[in-house]
DNA sequence: CTTGGTAAGTGTCATCCATACACTTAGCTA
DNA sequence: TAGCTAAGTGTATGGATGACACTTACCAAG
């Protein structure tokens, strides 16, 4: 607890730290984001990245990771640190750095509905084609997380980190259409990631539908992002 | 200026921010960087990155391109962000942010010898293979930063950013023999970086000893860092 | 039980790119 | 002018990538 009416005093002036984070997850094969509307002021009433101050005794990825369960009840993802904004006048109460993240989510994990929290009054996810007017410069930052997203696909196991504990070759080759934005062809995809070694088969078959159905896969090693090449 | 005895008060405890540089060179086909030995305590006596105390209404690259400047003379050049360090402990003051860069330099810009400035009792490059013990978490930066760089070669034209105005293929072969560790093929290399259509010969011819001259390129867009593929 | 519908699952061939490899050229110096 | 040295140049091969179509297995409806 913080006690009222003390301060903190330092010789030289010293800007706030924050962090903030980009939720990435993919629903109904789209790109999704996940905003929080914001309960106070300044720019009370906009949507913006779930994020909040650095407390003085915590690291910079605890601080992410506390402040996504704090306002959205997200926990246990994929976090990454992606790049620190510092312009001057990004923040008009004090000079503020935003040490930024990203987080990759499978769809099923998703809180439903997420519960909102102190200084959010309502959370909701987003396309990110079709994204509101935001707060701050998160535009900018979801706008290079993205970029990052996309690049790292090429040469990382990045993309595994939007599927649940087990999928189909079939679903996470959906994830990679969505996500380059284009159709593969279904068996050169598979000979690609199967060439990996990084994915097993469970020994299950998971049905879908009036159709065969499909040989269900997990990760060899969840937590791992492999670098390819 | 600062007034003193003024000081600065705010309701949360506020962490300070510094940048820190890695600046890269090539010196005698080795990669080397530049350390400042600390003129003050904590870790006085200590090598260190160049870098310190962001002032409150300056940019983070602003800072750490004055920052180097100050302490090492070195300015114009090829300056990228690189990671974020933050861990509770890693500065004995106080909670301490520091926001990371790298710089690449030509061996031929080096002011020299450069000159000491404020905070730096002294200043040299080393061989990255042959480092000193380093203050704070320093050698975790470098680490880093080195890993960055050896991956970018791969799908950037970053390595021209430690050619001079003008070079031979020899000349930036070296180099990313240099950085890669390991020898290459003149032939092949040749092809690769002409193909990419981002150097011109200047027409002059570079003599270098008894033996043939070599063929004199510039880099097109010298400011730019490209990307490959 | 048979039929039709649908997505799962499978192999080959052509093209492009990366790699391996050796000799000739041009200027300098003695 | 002869010898030294680094600059400069082309081809052939293997591996990876990309294009392409049919069969299989389960479900549902009649």
């Amino acid at each position: 607890m913080r006690i009222p009416n003390e301060t903190f005093s330092y010789a030289h002036p010293h800007p706030a730290v924050t962090t903030d984070v980009v939720v990435f997850t993919i629903r109904e094969a789209r790109l999704h984001l996940l905003l929080v509307k914001r309960a106070n002021p300044p720019y009370k009433g906009s949507w913006a990245l779930p994020g909040g101050f650095l407390d003085i005794d915590e690291d910079l990825a605890t601080c992410a990771a506390r402040e996504l369960a704090e306002e959205t009840g997200i926990r246990d993802v994929y976090l990454e640190q992606l790049y620190t904004f510092g312009d001057t006048d990004r923040d008009p109460r004090e000079r503020v750095i935003s040490v930024t993240y990203f987080a990759l989510i499978p769809e099923q994990v998703l809180p439903a509905p997420p519960r909102a929290a102190s200084d959010a009054a309502d959370i909701g996810w987003f396309d990110l084609q079709r994204l509101p007017d935001l707060a701050f410069d998160h535009r900018a930052i979801i706008d290079l997380a993205y970029r990052r997203l996309v690049a790292k696909l090429d040469y990382s196991t990045i993309a595994f980190q939007f599927m649940g504990k087990t999928f189909t070759l079939s679903e996470l080759q959906s994830v990679y259409e969505t996500l380059l934005n284009q159709p593969l062809d279904k068996r050169n995809f598979r000979k690609r990631i199967l060439s990996l070694d990084l994915i097993e088969e469970t020994g299950r078959l998971r049905r879908n539908g009036k159709h065969r159905p499909a040989r269900e896969y997990r990760v060899k090693h969840p937590e791992r992002v492999e670098y390819i090449k």
